[in-house]
DNA sequence: CAGTAAGATGTAACCGCTTTCATTTCGATG
DNA sequence: CATCGAAATGAAAGCGGTTACATCTTACTG
């Protein structure tokens, strides 16, 4: 038993000769090893949790899929669950996982506070924390340089003659949504540019709050030629609004969304966004994980992704543009 | 310790002042039971597999998302993996969470052969086949009704005053492509309309194939006042082209699409379609599994769903439309 | 109050593996 | 060929529960 233990798991030399009767003896009796088992008596369990808010938002599904590929590839098990960015059930949900025994924890959590995340996770479980950066353990986050998306978006459109930018903010109590509107300031400062009180709503990351957020826009009756939404959804939304105002995209209004959900490709025109590569970092989340609690990797990690300008269909030149911007 | 055991899991009587010490006892230990020894002991791993294709594909999320929910709520474990519609894929991700003892299987296979699920799977283990129908295995299914599907989608565009309707298919060889086709059939026929070979054309389930399905339906110069194309995703391919030939929705064609997925809500105009109810199957699957495996469920378990149509704004009458329908 | 059966609790084997430690085998060396 | 150390194998004790079975309590009964 001992020596059939030993050439499953590779744990200690076991003589070329015995390693393959075992095998072979393995093969006829078609014998498949109790994973239970295993992680019982080895403190094991071969699997990772992953708490997303919810499998169908944006980003979280090609951040799961690729995770769980990689993870599968290395002979791991992810269980999943859902948190629906609601505190109590986000607890609930890292409580359930860690009872099932996962060697690590990836999580994507929105309503969790760093305080909770820093003094309840600490010693349970090695854990991974997506898209968001808690102050003291950078080393556990993986997430994207918000602010510089927010730069990119805003920079394109400065240098398609664009001067009067609107933008659709997220909740700025979250880090997300704060850092992109930092880089939309910075970027107006570089091109010598005001920042206007006046052409900015926040709004909640939704598609009808994007809607509503544009709606006010326009109401306002401050002119602008470009508006960046903080995310693709929002900027669903905006583009309804603009539409229902009698107005087109993008010789009206030039728009540019966050994110490069899938949905950006439906819409029409075809959403000019910034590329959030949640795909690569999922992937690298399940990397880290084999490397640091595994050790069956040497993958480099990185922690910072970079946000890129996709260029689409809905925004351009401001001199493409129609001279009459809404509130001129 | 077999008292615990008990208390733990209500097996057997025990009285109510031992059972109060227990709990009393299990709070100021903090005690957690170890899920890990209670499946190599009870043969239980608490945890069930969920097999799709992707992650983010439209349908797929959403199921996964509400099935891990109701299992959840039961105290049950989600372990998934993917299969990217490859037989061997599929097989290896089955051998996988088998590996893994889990207790049931949903899977949702588009490569596996009839006979491979009803001769390798049968004694494995319980499992559940989504959105397919295996003959002989009808109990273990949980299916949309595609024919009445198809019919519902034509019907509709017929009672708009629509004749010429084209058809863009999925790949015939799949089953609910093509019983999503004998629904238009029928529906066509219930309306004395001949059908017509030249507007019907066979594509993939993906966006790039239907609009090429789309440029060929329109290179062919039959006339046609709407289309219906088998899936959303198609149907935002043929959107495209159709605009790429200079025509426009719904005025020169009317579209209706299949699957409400949520990009459909995205398209411009908003797609037409006909919903697929995917998380309440979800649901239903995870109800099923809580029933019959763990006679945790008294649920009426319903195997066949109804699709409905959702109407929006992508098509419209046939009176409506401009005369100069593609082709005329 | 003894007798009894149902109900409550305790005992210990077992689930299928890993791992430590003891024992055996083997090859090299003097 | 005896000796020795390293490498290979074997034995057995867990891992933390569940559960069949044995034993002990109880509450009734006659």
């Amino acid at each position: 038993m001992a020596t059939v233990s030993r050439v499953i798991n590779g744990s200690s030399r076991v003589s070329e000769k015995t390693r393959e009767k075992v095998l072979s003896a393995m093969r006829t009796l078609n014998y498949r090893p109790n994973s239970i088992a295993q992680s019982l008596a080895s403190n094991r369990s071969n699997s990772v949790g992953i708490l997303v808010p919810q499998v169908h938002g944006p980003v979280f599904a090609s951040m799961l899929s690729e995770a769980e590929e990689e993870l599968r590839n290395a002979g791991k098990f992810t269980i999943f669950a859902t948190g629906l960015s609601d505190e109590i059930k986000e607890q609930e949900a890292i409580r359930f996982l860690i009872s099932r025994n996962c060697d690590a924890l990836i999580m994507h959590v929105d309503a969790l506070t760093d305080e909770f995340i820093k003094e309840q996770m600490d010693d349970a479980l090695p854990f991974l924390i997506m898209n968001r950066v808690v102050p003291g353990l950078e080393d556990k986050c993986i997430s994207l340089d918000n602010e510089r998306g927010g730069f990119e978006a805003t920079r394109t459109l400065l240098e398609m003659g664009h001067r009067r930018i609107a933008y659709i903010s997220g909740p700025l109590a979250w880090v997300d949504a704060s850092a992109r509107l930092e880089g939309h300031r910075r970027a107006l400062a570089a091109y010598g540019q005001d920042f206007d009180d006046r052409l900015l709503v926040e709004s909640n990351f939704k598609e009808f709050g994007g809607s509503e957020a544009m709606s006010k826009l326009l109401r306002r009756g401050r002119s602008f030629s470009a508006v960046v939404c903080a995310n693709d959804e929002m900027a669903a939304g905006a583009m309804d609004a603009i539409r229902a105002r009698g107005l087109s995209i993008p010789e009206d209004v030039s728009i540019v969304g966050f994110d490069n959900a899938p949905l950006s490709r439906y819409l029409y025109p075809k959403l000019t966004t910034v590329n959030y590569p949640i795909a690569e970092m999922g992937r690298m989340a399940a990397r880290w994980v084999l490397r640091n609690v595994y050790k069956d990797s040497e993958a480099e990690i990185r922690h910072v992704f970079r946000p890129t300008l996709v260029p689409r269909g809905s925004a351009i030149t401001a001199e493409g543009s129609r001279d009459d911007a809404p509130g001129k």
